[in-house]
RNA sequence: GGGCGAAUAGCUCAGCUGGUCCAGAGCGCCUGCCUUACAAGCAGGAAGUCGGGGGUUCGAAUCCCUCUUCGCCCACCA
């Protein structure tokens, strides 16, 4: 597979094609249910087919690909379940708003036409998405791809609305539910957004009817607070606290509802807040969830008078004035609030700013509307999925966001899962016209079950959350008892925004142990949500957000991905700036190129595949080669521990720092005079160069798979798989080398001196800068032999005279025309300044060996602290004592 | 009304169990370099009293209290 002649700059599109068709070919994505691997597995929130992906998708999927990457890598049989959900109501009113630019409504083409019209969108976003998603580099499995309205998804659906209905938990209920004006839908309380909006709170007084006034004589009727009047033709009565003194007497009383001549009785309910308002209560149940209860408490059976149509308009009945009749709810107030101060009956208005419902798909004002909808009784539900958090069987990364759904849950009310719209699962119900009896089936019924009667089918769907609610395991064939699900449920690591915790994750999470009798997942890992440079969120109707098509096609989908990741600790947001596409992706862009161009200089000089390390004579080692393979086990082992710890960020940093600042800055430099055969030792050079490079492509792998996969492709002896299928490399603790580590740090230091010596006296090229040095470090460089050190960066300016004879630190340059100039060497290798901070530490150190060995020497303490404390109070004794040890030696060293 | 989170370099943010990652990274900025892997680069550099004020501690960006400023979520005072 080797071929010579990498392009000086790296270009993704004219690979990422290729590479991800040699994923498909070896089937590398693929999850099998025969092998004996522990499996992995994560379904995908399955994208909306309402459109295209929008960069929330990208950092979604980008840390779902990390983790199942790394886990493939781990020797898991992983799979990652792709698919796309129906997304009821919200690809409803895409397709609406498209039909509506040829001026059509749904109702002109009728439910069948309409249907058909909304699969003809959905097939095509449908594709596109999974398109999307493999140019993101997803490894999904695709041949388990899944739709929310596939048949066999629904009949997971029918199967769950059944089982409910039989078990009683799911029931007809009237009730007031949220209402859209204009999706002409209900919605569940999740559905129905709360938006602070500033607003007026208007004193209406409702005049007695039954001839007697109150004490005050300039009062003739009793004054409501309302910030809806045009809901007061709904009103079935007044009502006041019982204790509320201020309304004594008048009880029974009967008032009228201004503009109406509607009368309604003044009754008394403990529900009412007597420092609210006047303390006198409008009760309006078919407008209010909360009067509807009110009304339903009191003794009086109220009526409960519909005075809105549906699309939120004043209805044609005559408790609405004749002049209102058919006008919009906005207006209708508008209008009633002059009409009521022209008839002196508005007390007064006050700014009052609260909190209203809007739809969460159209941010239309919510009507709370009377009504008889389908609900699932949650409580049951909810007690099960609680208690597993509780027993930790469910964790949620960052951990703050387990409250949310401890919250929601312990607060959880039941769920109106009707909704009237056309696209989405048919609710099983049919409705006798003969009798009142409701017949609910998984398979059409022929007749009443009751009387035998003809039927007719509930016009509702069911809310799209109640097929996703299903995902982990309607996706594997539930019901049926299938490999898959035996296989790959439950399943382990959830990934999504906090923002669904309540439509999506609890409910999952309830389905998973009432229908399968087990959680979905283990762990829910809660990604950030992308945002601008004003930290608003991307949306379309703001135009700011970026598409991650445009980014993979200018930068590259590793480019893409490294940026997201290192970029986005778990939960944080991330902030992009699409006027700044360049230096929003310079780290990821940049990195990937500084990669590609490491692998040319790699290849251009190693041809042939070199021995394996493990056969080298360690004796022919140089410093850099000992201490470059012990910082290659090291991040081996920060970036697994990252990784297991779900801190993605720290991973990628991790593997870039090792990349560019060891590999690339140092060692690589060192390594070309042995290289180029300016140096003995080329073939030491070349099998450790190998070795460390294929090591960071395996690192890099799962964050960046595109360009990792080419360039180990490229590397000699590289077998003929994918890395996407190659083993996660382990740490091998024989090649850490913590003192080849020290002393290449010193050389470091003293190179990075001299460099910065020569920048700031502006030392000529050519000149020999002569650096007298420290006793401790002139120390270390002669304990590696360092008699003179040569440092390849330099380039012309490459001797470095070390001299133990030193008083002080500090070096100096003899220019080519033979003048010497005196410089110091700079704070690297600072004798005071290190002395006083080795004495601070020496001083805490003191310290704290004090306070430990005091408590070490209290027999209470020791006898009765628990063992394990005790020694761990022991161990710390020990280590620093250790380090005061060390810490002397080194003041010694440095003759301070 | 309740809850949660954030405030660290010009910008976006790391900083896990208080003490060798203790002041960091990327981008931006300044200086000098086209040194045959890379100018998407190399070398060097400037820049933050870690939101204010208290406290605990030998030691605080890190723990506690408080204030200020933002953001988010939940909630039937109409």
């Amino acid at each position: 597979m080797t071929q010579q002649g990498l392009a000086p700059k790296y270009d993704p599109s004219s690979i990422e094609a290729a590479v991800y068709r040699r994923w498909l070919d070896t089937d590398a994505f693929a999850a099998s249910v025969d092998s004996d691997r522990e499996p992995y597995v994560i379904v995908i929130p399955p994208p909306n087919v309402t459109s295209v992906l929008h960069m929330g998708h990208g950092l979604n999927n980008t840390v779902q690909d990390v983790l199942i990457r790394y886990q493939r890598m781990r020797g898991r049989e992983t799979l990652w379940l792709p698919g796309t959900d129906h997304a009821g109501i919200a690809t409803q009113n895409v397709v609406e708003r498209m039909i509506a630019q040829d001026g059509k409504r749904r109702q002109d083409l009728g439910r069948e036409a309409f249907v058909e019209r909304v699969w003809e969108h959905v097939h095509q976003t449908g594709e596109s998405i999974i398109e999307q998603l493999k140019a993101l580099g997803c490894s999904c499995d695709w041949s388990r791809t899944r739709f929310t309205l596939d048949d066999a998804y629904s009949t997971a659906v029918r199967r769950v609305f059944v089982q409910l209905h039989d078990e009683g938990l799911i029931y007809r209920g009237h009730r007031v539910i949220h209402w859209c004006p204009r999706c002409l839908t209900s919605l569940s309380d999740e559905e129905a957004e709360f938006r602070d909006r500033d607003d007026y709170l208007y004193y209406i007084t409702y005049p007695f009817v039954d001839g007697e006034t109150t004490e005050d004589p300039t009062r003739s009727g009793v004054v409501v607070a309302t910030t809806r009047p045009e809901t007061m033709f709904g009103d079935v009565c007044l009502v006041f606290h019982p204790e509320d003194e201020r309304f004594q007497g008048l009880e029974g009383r009967l008032v009228e509802i201004p503009l109406s001549g509607v009368e309604i009785p003044i009754d008394r309910s403990t529900a009412v807040e007597q420092d609210f308002g006047t303390g006198m209560l409008k009760v309006t149940p078919a407008h209010d969830a909360n009067d509807f209860d009110i009304a339903a408490s009191l003794p009086t059976d109220y009526e409960t008078p519909d005075t809105m149509t549906p699309d939120a308009h004043m209805a044609q009945v005559p408790r609405v004035p004749e002049s209102l009749r058919g006008v919009d709810r906005d207006e209708a107030r508008k209008r009633i609030v002059e009409a009521l101060e022209q008839e002196g009956l508005l007390e007064k208005v006050e700014p009052y700013r609260h909190a209203v419902r809007l739809c969460y798909r159209c941010h239309t004002v919510v009507e709370p509307r009377l009504s008889d909808q389908w609900f699932v009784r949650m409580r049951p539900l909810a007690e099960r999925a609680l208690a597993a958090y509780h027993a930790g069987h469910l964790r949620f990364v960052p951990e703050r966001w387990g409250k949310v759904y401890e919250n929601w849950l312990t607060e959880i009310r039941d769920w109106n899962i009707s909704r009237q719209l056309w696209w989405g699962h048919r609710i099983p119900a049919w409705y006798c016209d003969a009798c009142d009896h409701i017949t609910v089936a998984f398979d059409e019924p022929t007749g009443c079950e009751q009387c035998g009667g003809a039927l007719r089918q509930d016009e509702d769907v069911l809310d799209t959350w109640f097929s996703s609610w299903l995902w982990p395991f309607a996706t594997m064939g539930w019901p049926d008892e299938t490999a898959d699900l035996a296989r790959f449920y439950p399943g382990h690591t959830l990934v999504t925004g906090p923002d669904i915790i309540f439509f999506w994750v609890a409910r999952m999470v309830m389905a998973g142990y009432h229908f399968v009798g087990e959680r979905p997942f283990d762990t829910v890992y809660l990604n950030g949500i992308v945002r601008d440079p004003l930290h608003r969120a991307f949306s379309k109707s703001l135009g700011n957000g970026i598409d991650p098509l445009e980014v993979v096609e200018r930068y590259g989908a590793d480019a893409l991905r490294f940026t997201i990741v290192a970029g986005a600790a778990s939960g944080t947001d991330v902030v992009m700036d699409r006027n700044h596409m360049d230096s929003t992706f310079a780290a990821g862009r940049n990195f990937a190129n500084k990669l590609w161009n490491a692998a040319r200089l790699v290849l251009q000089n190693v041809t042939d595949e070199p021995e394996p390390i493990d056969r080298l004579d360690p004796a022919q080692f140089e410093l850099a080669d000992r201490w470059i393979l012990s910082r290659c086990q090291r991040v081996v082992a920060e970036t697994t521990d990252a990784l297991e710890r779900f801190r993605l960020n720290d991973a990628a940093n991790h593997v870039y720092h090792f990349v560019w600042d060891e590999l690339a800055d140092w060692y690589l430099e060192q390594v070309k005079p042995r290289l180029y055969g300016h140096a003995d030792g080329g073939n030491v050079a070349r099998a450790i160069l190998i070795d460390v490079f294929e090591t960071a492509l395996h690192l890099l792998h799962p964050i960046m798979p595109f360009i990792s996969e080419e360039l180990w492709a490229h590397l000699p002896g590289t077998p003929e798989t994918v890395l996407a299928g190659c083993a996660w490399p382990s740490p091998d603790e024989r090649l850490i080398d913590a003192e080849a580590e020290r002393q290449f740090a010193v050389v470091q230091a003293v190179v990075t001196g001299v460099r910065t010596v020569r920048a700031e006296y502006r030392v000529p090229p050519g000149a020999t800068l002569t650096a007298t040095v420290a006793p401790a470090t002139a120390e270390a460089l002669q304990a590696i032999n360092a008699e003179q050190v040569t440092i390849q960066r330099l380039g012309k300016l490459s001797e470095l005279a070390v001299s133990d004879s030193a008083e002080g630190v500090g070096g100096h340059a003899v220019l080519p025309d033979g003048t010497s100039l005196l410089v110091p060497l700079g704070d690297a290798i600072d004798v005071a300044k290190e002395c006083e901070r080795l004495r601070d530490e020496m001083n805490r150190l003191d310290a704290q060996i004090g306070r430990v060995a005091k408590k070490l020497a209290n027999d209470q303490f020791v006898s009765r602290a628990p063992a394990q404390v005790v020694e761990r109070e022991r161990e710390k004794e020990r280590t620093w004592r250790e380090q005061r040890e060390a810490l002397a030696a080194k003041l010694a060293a440095l003759g301070c």
